[in-house]
RNA sequence: GCGGAUGUGGUGAAAUUGGUAGACACGCUAGACUUAGGAUCUAGUGCCGCGAGGCUUGGGGGUUCGAGUCCCUCCAUCCGCACCA
């Protein structure tokens, strides 16, 4: 049996052994007490605004993967914080949400208590890791007196609308006075088509007024599908519907109709667009938020029904192939599907239609199966006036464009796909270009076979025919975004619930006069109330419909009205945080004007690539809006995005012999059939499996046997994401127990560049562990007990050595390039080591870089070389060139390219005499075989090569 | 399907942006010190080869005196896709 001596007993006996324990724990209650990271509103310090992505606390706490972004938002802060600027670097939580509220369902435990819960684990989580933030800023989203403002920008949205003629959000009130001067003829509706003249609208009863400023507002109701399930009754988020059924009891689902809030983010589709230019984001990034938008200029055309009245609008991006369409594709969902389907198609168009119901659009588009059913009606060319069949299929989505395309098989690739598989009939409109093979896309082409745009390039063709169906009013030129308005609506418990009340089915928020409110129920925040079943309510409505006293609403009239019963997205409350920390305690105002103007902008924004189009998209929206109103001075949140990589989990394999409860060795299970199992990453160590824990684990393992190789069990192992499921999570406070927190932020740094994906590997985190020690013994002697560091003058190669890491930290921070910051600390360590440096000259500054990496030992170390306040409040190094010049160069000298021996050359040697000196080198003749040289290529400071 | 990214030793990675590929670590091998080692230190470690030397940045091709880096092409893996947040 091996011996196991206990680490205490060593740090005990050797005092001066670096007890990391120790010394976290007397900082981090320093730098409670001492209120080291209250951030002031000192308006007249320069500010920086370091903001991470804040997270919604889930049951599971954090692993390991998490804090990545947090340490390097936190390493860019105490940096920042060195340099002398004002550094705001708040956190704070995303706690409404349906996890919370599955889990109540589940468990009967009120969401509000288990967020609770989950909010103090974070806390109690990040704290141990030492992040700098400001505690008295934290927001919680499910806080009423953060929700209020959530209720209060929504407000405002409602009271909005877009004003297209100055490209900004205007109050309701401007639209209203438009509309008795002028009525809407200069300010159509963004998707509807009334119009009418002052007089009109002035003649309208204030039910059809509202109707019609629904269609302007920028929060406005509208009816959308959602997936509902009839079984549990309710409305399904999209992850809860796997495989086409539910996820919870795998029943049916189908796509239903609903009443649903939406906000008008494609009203500023085009600003979105335009002003990510002023954004320091990956181009990938903006790249992501682009096609989102995804904008296309195009036409509009009609195509009439021949024998019916009906029309189908049809968007195209390439009008000029309009004489080589050969048939229409509604989607499956349009209006007029049913209308205009002939009776012999009927029964396969229901059952056509019943089908895609239960598909997802994600689905859809990514089907290759093609699929369709013809309709019997037949479209009438608007400009050739042949009959063209009308078809419907899936790969047509409803809320793209109209919902409806015009097929051009000969230049669409799924259209000819389509034209194909129902043998329909393709127009040649490209000549010899289009063989019938596939599809002919190339835009460098002349349109051929098309009347009066035959011979035409693609841009002259797309004008023409544009003129051409703008005079007989049958198209007209449009832009269309792929962008659609965002759903609002949740039917859902644990969200904010809307500020509305319905009166006469019309919705007014409360303190709106016509409602006629009591105080009580006129002012914000409408609260959640406490419910004691999260059951969805009738109708597919959600379980705040349930309670009565809720849903009713009795105002001074003695009128009972409806409140809304939806709650808002979790989206609502993370589309504005950021402006709430920089004033989180206002009970007047969202937020102070003059601290807006203030902390402004978020100088760096950290998070993961995930909410590249949802979060991002929306926040930059809200924020638009709040500024186009007058609410805050800038229109864009998040000057600055840096992406963190996932930690992915690195899980483990055994290898279950079919049928029976025998284990194998990874290098011998080819040898059987095998069934592979996740086992828990804790009782494997690197590969090896710890057979014992394994036994003991599960009851149905303990009497397991293995077949080993050289006397182990070698598991297999595979790169996943970390998830409970896979055995595979590693929980930060376990490192941090046995490393210290100082360790774990070096080594989540220390794994490879920010932005990456990389698995997390622990046994790796020896390496940093070691480095620091390594530095603390150029402090101590640890068999001594000797306190090392000394007063005299460091040498040049000392400061040269400091003075590079100095350099290199600086750059590699403001590039974000940590992983290298840290192999420079183990660098100049390993040199001062060699140095024998023990001098405060040369150390202290060291301590001061290390301080954003490793504060906690920093701080021990700052103060043990004498000083007396926070090295958070430390200055930040500068480096002095004139220590870094080099007198001379080893250079690599190449023959004919290949690397062959080094020479060392003075900086300022002349290039003729370094050339005579090389070609006289034996090792140079030797590869030269006495041939002359061609040339010679000398790069000063870098190579010399020669052509031979 | 659309969009975004990534491929370099046994492993995580580095490379001054076109100039000595593999820094810094992990792991491994050998040794020193030691009551002990999961502490510390020393040496070695991309691959092939006894050696001289050759090969090597996912595969193939190209530009260049010189390519991990630029261009073309193919392959593989990961992430997102609108009600998870």
């Amino acid at each position: 049996m091996r011996l196991f001596f206990s680490k205490q007993n060593t740090i005990y006996t050797l005092k001066m052994k670096y007890n990391f324990s120790e010394i976290e724990q007397k900082w981090k209650q320093y730098w409670k007490d001492q209120n080291t990271y209250a951030v002031s509103n000192d308006i007249d310090k320069p500010k920086h605004y370091v903001l991470d992505m804040f997270p919604y606390p889930s049951g599971a706490g954090l692993h390991v993967g998490h804090p990545l972004g947090y340490i390097a938002s936190d390493i860019y802060s105490r940096f920042k914080r060195m340099q002398g600027y004002n550094v705001l670097h708040p956190m704070g939580f995303d706690a409404f949400g349906l996890p919370a509220e599955q889990y109540a369902l589940d468990t009967g435990q009120h969401p509000a208590v288990t967020t609770e819960k989950n909010i103090a684990r974070y806390k109690e989580q990040l704290d141990n890791i030492g992040f700098s933030y400001d505690w008295s800023r934290e927001v919680q989203t499910c806080d009423p007196k953060y929700y209020k403002w959530t209720q209060w920008i929504f407000t405002q949205l409602f009271h909005s609308w877009y004003n297209t003629a100055t490209g900004k959000a205007a109050p309701i009130a401007a639209l209203i006075a438009i509309f008795e001067a002028e009525g809407n003829a200069q300010y159509p509706a963004p998707k509807g088509t009334v119009q009418f003249t002052a007089a009109e609208w002035a003649s309208y009863d204030e039910t059809t007024q509202r109707n019609v400023l629904m269609q302007y507002r920028l929060a406005y109701l509208d009816h959308a599908e959602v997936w509902w399930c009839e079984a549990l009754a309710t409305v399904l988020a999209n992850d809860e519907v796997v495989n086409g059924v539910s996820e919870r009891g795998g029943h049916p689902v189908e796509k239903r109709k609903m009443r649903q809030w939406f906000l008008r983010i494609t009203s500023y589709a085009d600003n979105l667009l335009h002003s990510l230019d002023k954004l320091e984001w990956s181009e990938a990034m903006k790249e992501m938020q682009r096609n989102w938008i995804g904008k296309s200029e195009g036409a509009q055309i009609t195509f009439g029904i021949d024998n019916s009245d009906a029309q189908i609008e049809v968007f195209t991006t390439r009008p000029d192939t309009i004489f080589g369409v050969d048939f229409m594709v509604l989607a499956p969902e349009h209006e007029l599907v049913l209308s205009i389907t002939t009776e012999e198609q009927k029964a396969a168009v229901e059952t056509y239609i019943a089908y895609v119901k239960s598909r997802s659009e994600r689905e859809r588009m990514a089907e290759k199966k093609i699929s369709g059913c013809f309709t019997g009606a037949y479209a009438i060319h608007p400009l050739s006036k042949k009959l063209i069949p009308v078809w419907i299929s899936e790969y047509v989505l409803a809320g793209y464009g109209t919902g409806a395309i015009m097929a051009v098989p000969s230049g669409d690739e799924r259209d000819f796909a389509f034209a194909q598989h129902f043998n329909i009939e393709i127009t040649n409109i490209f000549g010899t270009h289009f063989t019938g093979e596939k599809a002919y896309t190339d835009k460098n082409v002349t349109i051929e076979n098309s009347e009066f745009v035959s011979g035409m390039s693609i841009a002259d063709a797309t004008q023409a025919v544009l003129k051409s169906v703008e005079e007989s009013n049958s198209g007209r030129r449009t832009t269309n975004f792929r962008l659609r308005d965002a759903g609002f609506s949740r039917q859902r418990y644990w969200g904010e619930p809307f500020p509305i009340v319905y009166k006469n089915n019309i919705p007014y928020t409360i303190d709106e006069p016509a409602l006629d409110l009591k105080e009580a129920d006129r002012s914000l925040p409408v609260l959640l109330p406490h419910v004691d079943t999260y059951k969805p309510g009738p109708n597919g409505e959600g379980p705040l419909a349930n309670i009565d006293s809720f849903v009713n609403v009795t105002n001074n009239k003695g009128e009972v009205l409806r409140r809304e019963t939806n709650t808002m997205p979790g989206y609502a409350g993370s589309s504005w945080y950021f402006l709430r920390y920089m004033d989180p305690n206002n009970e007047h105002l969202f937020v102070q004007p003059e601290l807006a103007q203030y902390w402004n902008q978020v100088d760096l924004y950290v998070g993961g690539t995930e909410h590249a189009v949802g979060h991002l998209l929306y926040s930059r929206f809200w924020t638009k809006a709040l500024h186009d109103l007058g609410f805050i001075t800038f229109d864009e949140p998040f000057r600055k995005l840096l992406n963190q990589g996932m930690i992915q989990g690195s899980s483990r394999f055994v290898y279950r012999i079919a049928g029976t409860n025998q284990f194998v060795s990874s290098g011998l299970k080819n040898e059987y059939t095998t069934n592979a199992l996740h086992v828990d990453v804790s009782m494997v160590d690197g590969t090896e499996l710890d057979m014992e824990a394994f036994k003991n684990w599960r009851a149905e393992y303990a009497d397991a046997t293995f077949i080993l190789e050289d006397g182990k069990y070698i598991c297999g192992s595979e790169v996943e994401k970390m998830s409970k499921s896979k055995y595979n999570v590693v929980n930060p406070d376990e490192i941090v127990s046995q490393y210290g927190a100082d360790t774990f932020r070096l080594y989540e740094m220390f794994l490879g560049p920010i932005e990456m994906s990389k698995p997390w590997d622990t046994k790796g985190i020896e390496g940093v562990h070691r480095f620091l020690k390594k530095l603390w013994r150029l402090f101590f002697d640890e068999q001594t007990e000797q306190w090392l560091v000394t007063d005299e003058d460091a040498t040049k190669d000392e400061l040269k050595a400091l003075h590079k890491t100095i350099k290199k930290v600086s750059d590699d921070i403001e590039k974000f390039s940590f992983n290298t910051t840290v192999s420079q600390f183990m660098i100049v360590t390993n040199e001062l080591h060699d140095l024998k440096c023990h001098k405060k000259a040369v150390l202290e500054p060291l301590v001061c870089l290390l301080a954003p990496f490793a504060p906690h030992l920093a701080e021990e170390l700052w103060h043990k070389l004498g000083n007396e306040y926070s090295i958070a409040h430390a200055s930040f190094p500068v480096y002095d060139e004139q220590y870094l010049i080099e007198s001379s160069k080893l250079y690599p000298v190449a023959i004919n390219g290949k690397h062959r021996t080094n020479m060392e050359f003075a900086m300022e040697a002349a290039q003729d005499d370094i050339e005579k000196e090389v070609l006289a080198n034996e090792v140079v003749q030797k590869w030269m075989e006495g041939k002359p040289h061609k040339k010679i290529i000398f790069v000063k400071g870098r190579m010399i090569n020669v052509i031979v």
